[in-house]
DNA sequence: CAATTACTGTACCGCCAGTACAGTAATTTT
DNA sequence: AAAATTACTGTACTGGCGGTACAGTAATTG
């Protein structure tokens, strides 16, 4: 190779910090070369449109992002073989995880694009959209489980309890963003806990 | 006047819906102006730059959306007395209202401003900030009268709690938006519905 | 030694945000 | 009836950016 061979997996961090903080559109092609001090040329060397960026940076976030959830809740089911409470357990894990971030939650890209659909062509929206569907089938096999041993104390669907994990981390990181308070997402997830404890946690007779 | 006074109002309603679909640094004044049938300067006679249109298309945004909470929780509360039941009632007739557009909810400028901070001045950010906590004020209130008469089954920040209802919402926005599935959204606000009742209900011993 | 990889350099097009400022038709105020 | 205000139109310009095109090049690999 020429010589860095890293310089596209520069790109797409810079790219995405951009993105996160003014938007896919606003953020231009020449402060991301700038940043990463190469010229036009080569970034077209590497995408051939802005649209290859977008589906680079959002393949790139949800297997980041799978990889996290795979660690934290293999981690979690080592730490307990019940399933509700190696599920309680990855929550706990992931809250603090979360917390423990100094600049709190950077934000997340699936939410960036879905309010920024037009720009996009359609193998992006989709790519998000199959983002958010792995996520409920990777949740749902954890409620599949939980719901096996323990009868829900009320009667939900659990691809909706499954949406509800990833619905509660967009919004915890909305209000987060916008409120500036970091803390706010892993108190949303420890809420969520709450709610799945009290659905299916047996009361102590 | 002029002519038509509403020119302003019809710039801020095509605004919106450009920006919450292609997000406010790719929506062009040039693309709002053409729509709405006025010059450049008509528009810049209005607001005198972009900032400015960001301003009253969020100031818009959140005053719309405090009366339609004002509408759905007083309607509920004419319906019960109960604070818990009233609560619960609203979130169902909230639930409803929403299942009822028919091409679901066309997304939060909260949300996508919180996306792209670094586009706004501090007014803007600062609107932003104040729309959310007016929330959590609003709904925190009525989790204390609940509080007061049922007892929690589980010891949660009651703030947390109301910024449960606005996290669910952006979540559940950001969900139908990105799978292409309005009844997302009620579904979610359903769910947070079930977990209310679950910490505040008494059980029909 | 040839091919490939990972770029640089130069030059250009058309679109858009934003500025500036002069003009105007209708309405309201005095 | 005159003056002021409101709500615009029209024209003209600057600078930045996305995107295209294409020629060249230094290092590495087969």
């Amino acid at each position: 190779m020429g010589k860095s061979q890293n310089k596209r997996e520069q790109i797409l961090e810079i790219a995405e910090r951009a993105v996160l903080a003014k938007g896919f559109g606003a953020t231009s092609i020449e402060e991301i070369i700038a940043e990463a001090g190469i010229t036009k040329s080569g970034f077209f060397y590497h995408f051939k449109d802005k649209n290859e960026l977008a589906l680079a940076l959002i393949n790139r976030y949800i297997d980041q992002d799978d990889a996290l959830f795979d660690e934290i809740f293999n981690r979690a089911d080592e730490l307990s073989s019940d399933p509700l409470h190696s599920f309680l357990i990855g929550l706990k894990l992931l809250a603090e995880m979360l917390d423990n971030l100094p600049e709190g939650h950077p934000g997340c890209l699936v939410a960036t694009f879905c309010y920024q659909e037009r720009l996009f062509n359609k193998d992006v929206i989709l790519r998000n959209k199959e983002g958010l569907l792995s996520w409920r089938t990777r949740f749902r096999g954890h409620f599949e489980k939980i719901a096996e041993k323990y009868p829900a104390r009320d009667p939900v669907e659990l691809d909706h309890l499954a949406d509800m994990l990833s619905s509660t981390i967009e919004g915890g990181i909305v209000l987060s963003k916008a409120m500036g308070k970091p803390k706010t997402l892993s108190q949303q997830i420890m809420l969520m806990r709450s709610y799945v404890r009290l659905l299916f946690e047996p009361v102590p007779s």
